[in-house]
DNA sequence: CGCATAGTTTACCGTATGGTCCATAATGGG
DNA sequence: CCCATTATGGACCATACGGTAAACTATGCG
């Protein structure tokens, strides 16, 4: 099945034909038809695998060791590096799925929904946290917060798919993790912190995580 | 033309039929290649079509009246309010097409990349000037921010399509325009600031600026 | 071993597809 | 008016499409 969802990831499912999957998979029609019952429910079991596969990258890196605030720079620099060193222009295929069929498809357009809440919940429960560690400000609404950082992660991805150079999504993951609001105390001490930051999490998310955050996409 | 545009923006480049198309326009077959070509061809008009729209709207909210800061905060607004108000879920056709076809189709990945480059282009500027203006803090690069500023309007289109729901877009656009670094001497102020612009720039937003937008998706 | 069941291959099916071609209609110029 | 040219509609084409059915192969049980 993972034939499969490759072939469905290049090419999106409408111009995906049986005959592309039969020589993908190795398998005759009659094979697929048995094994999944129609091309429809083999992309939906390739894309539920997929959005698992992306939802438990995301758990990862926001369960990661590391305070809060370090697991999440981590996981954004993760997702710009894999978005960077997506060379073949392939994208996400759960992004690529909600272009091409949310619209019309409504099981596809749960199940992308689905990972998008989930990741919104822990990024929201993530700065949560580093707030209540102090390394993020309080008085900030967590969930507007995360949705601002969902929003750049998806953007990241959206914007390389029109052919972004790799320093516009570079530069968007480091403003977004710089700009988070800090504690008022420690106003002085920002400039110093966002470049520290910004050095150590870099490295990091490129050495560590790129790895797991490649099925993400 | 924009009859046509409208069903490839619907059902997508490769599930949009030839028939489809002709009932669309209500023109028959050789009509169709007479003035177009072929469906790629015509495609490819609607595609320039629609960029140019998008380009232009961006420049007409960014060259407005108002000061930079204003005229990008109320740019920001307007393409939130755009996309909360697609309640058919159409999106964007220049995403949805950079999503469908960027990968393998040159032609629309250069054409989605050029406008891509220009938004980049005039944020950035309008940004330059908001800082130069004393509306935001110089000591930071434009262009990064401008790319965190693109991210996000990408981005705010993106969840959309994923069955984000109104609050995630509003609040990315909200936080992204408040997080932006003002200059250190207003700092008291910010909050003040900050709740001040929210306000007005929601509602000149939504009221005005609605129409322009409705094109760029 | 034989038999029943499940899995597989591949030819075939009816329908859909983008594109071509031809008869007809519309338009403009002499 | 007539004639030449262009535009149009729609029938038709060869090929592609997702799905089905039948023949064959593999597997497990008594």
């Amino acid at each position: 099945m993972c034939a499969a969802r490759d072939r469905f990831w290049t090419t999106g499912y409408t111009a995906t034909s049986l005959d592309d999957l039969t020589e993908a998979t190795g398998l005759g029609r009659g094979s697929l038809y048995g094994a999944f019952g129609d091309k429809h429910a083999l992309f939906l079991r390739a894309l539920d695998s997929y959005c698992d596969e992306a939802a438990a990258a995301i758990r990862a890196d926001l369960s990661a060791a590391g305070s809060p605030y370090e697991r999440l720079a981590v996981h954004v620099h993760a997702m710009a590096a894999v978005i960077i060193g997506d060379t073949e222009g392939r994208g996400c295929l759960m992004a690529k799925s909600a272009a091409e069929l949310a619209g019309t498809d409504p099981e596809v357009a749960r199940r992308v929904n689905r990972v998008l809440t989930e990741a919104h919940g822990m990024l929201t429960e993530c700065i949560g946290e580093a707030q209540r560690a102090g390394e993020l400000a309080a008085g900030h609404d967590p969930a507007q917060l995360g949705s601002l950082v969902l929003v750049v992660l998806r953007g990241m991805e959206a914007v390389s798919r029109c052919g972004a150079p790799p320093s516009v999504i570079r530069d968007a993951a480091e403003q977004v993790l710089a700009l988070l609001p800090r504690p008022a105390d420690t106003a002085h001490t920002r400039a110093t912190a966002t470049d520290t930051d910004t050095g150590t999490d870099t490295d990091t998310g490129t050495g560590t995580d790129t790895g797991t955050g490649t099925d993400t996409g």
